[in-house]
DNA sequence: TTGTATCTGGGTATAAGTACCCAGGACACT
DNA sequence: AGTGTCCTGGGTACTTATACCCAGATACAA
């Protein structure tokens, strides 16, 4: 199997050797360790480990920080964050970045191997103290149905072709579907655009996707 | 302290006696145990303990029959199901019901502790190896996943710019992000475009927002 | 009737994505 | 030293989407 690099950031010496130890038990892993915020950083840019582990609280760079880079970036990195924080913001703002892990250093040696594990095949591990953190996100984004945008202003053929454009049809697909000419589907698609305020390369069509279950 | 009485339920008299081995470590708490789902129906609502743990496989009454009883007759009992089965339409259909726990059986002796005190002072337990099913949740339906396309041939600057596609950049906002030109990511766009033989318009945008969890 | 909204089409212009062409430099492997 | 891959850029073309302009037809209400 192939090695597999895996950056840790931590300001607590001890911490980063209890985690050395515990990775370092698999021979086909390779840790590099780092101690703030902008080492990490570095050294995830330059190797783009499938996994890098950082603690929240790290001088120069907070795990935050680094995590809204690396997803900035679209590095190949999956984020695992390790805290002593059970805090409820500190959470949701973590996975709205898309972490893939997110571990409480009270029962680090435990599970950091699942975690790892878990994260590398693609999905995710959240402490099992946070899961009644992650059901109230998980109550408020399945519950939210406030139309406090336009779509209330749009007319049937605007709805129509705005159902059509969120399955990511093209305006000539849509004509063709609606047996109309392609130029009057791009004015409706202009129209829905001034109506909800849009605008922007494929602000439509991200607008479409994005509440596409609700048309 | 008050005597916390536990209702268990299990068909196999092996994981009955760890359970009660486990939950007897602490005095206070007193184990009910049945062996099926008509007994451990008939043991909660005579006690209505704070706390059931009940197989989900089990004769004549399911864990998700006995759940769904409790659930209807507003008995006060919170649930936590202990199953074989990493199994996602049932894990759902468990979140469904308002099960406060949902344990994996090869990880019981473990969590089973944390679970139980985490359920009594009012939040949930979650496996974390289920923690991907749960935000899957709350992310939209998602798709059959089967990890079959040319993904794994694409080198890691294409993956990088696969990924912001996925989130709605543009070729522009892309080659400023990365500090490279925008005709290096328009040429990497082309060669993504080829491997996965993809073809038309926004065939590109339409795969990465797909798959925009797999990236 | 007049006015308004809606649907329908056309014109024009700019920005962005797809689809090819090309070449130099960096790096690893043989 | 050569081979190959990758990243980097440039050129050209065609298509699509955004963003405005315009006007005729229909229907409905003041």
């Amino acid at each position: 199997m192939d090695e597999i690099t895996i950056v840790i950031a931590d300001d607590h010496a001890l911490i980063r050797k209890g985690l050395v130890t515990v990775l370092n038990e698999h021979s086909d892993i390779k840790v590099i360790e780092t101690e703030n915020g902008e080492e990490a950083l570095k050294e995830i840019r330059a190797h783009q480990p499938p996994i890098a582990i950082l603690d929240v609280e790290m001088p120069k760079m907070t795990g935050f920080d680094v995590a809204r880079k690396v997803e900035k970036e679209g590095l190949n990195t999956s984020i695992v964050f390790l805290t002593m924080l059970n805090d409820e913001s500190a959470f949701n703002t973590a996975m709205d970045i898309g972490i893939r892990g997110y571990v409480l250093k009270e029962n680090t040696v435990n599970e950091i191997e699942d975690c790892v594990r878990r994260v590398l095949s693609g999905k995710y591990y959240i402490s099992p103290e946070l899961s009644d953190l992650l059901m109230k996100r998980n109550a408020k984004a399945s519950s939210p149905s406030s139309d406090k945008d336009g779509l209330h202003l749009l007319t049937p053929s605007e709805s129509t072709i705005l159902k059509q454009i969120s399955q990511m049809k093209t305006s000539k697909e849509i004509a063709n579907n609606l047996g109309i000419s392609i130029k009057t589907v791009q004015n409706h698609r202009n129209n829905i655009c001034r109506k909800l305020d849009l605008s922007g390369t494929h602000a439509l069509l991200k607008f479409a996707m994005e509440r596409s279950e609700q048309l």
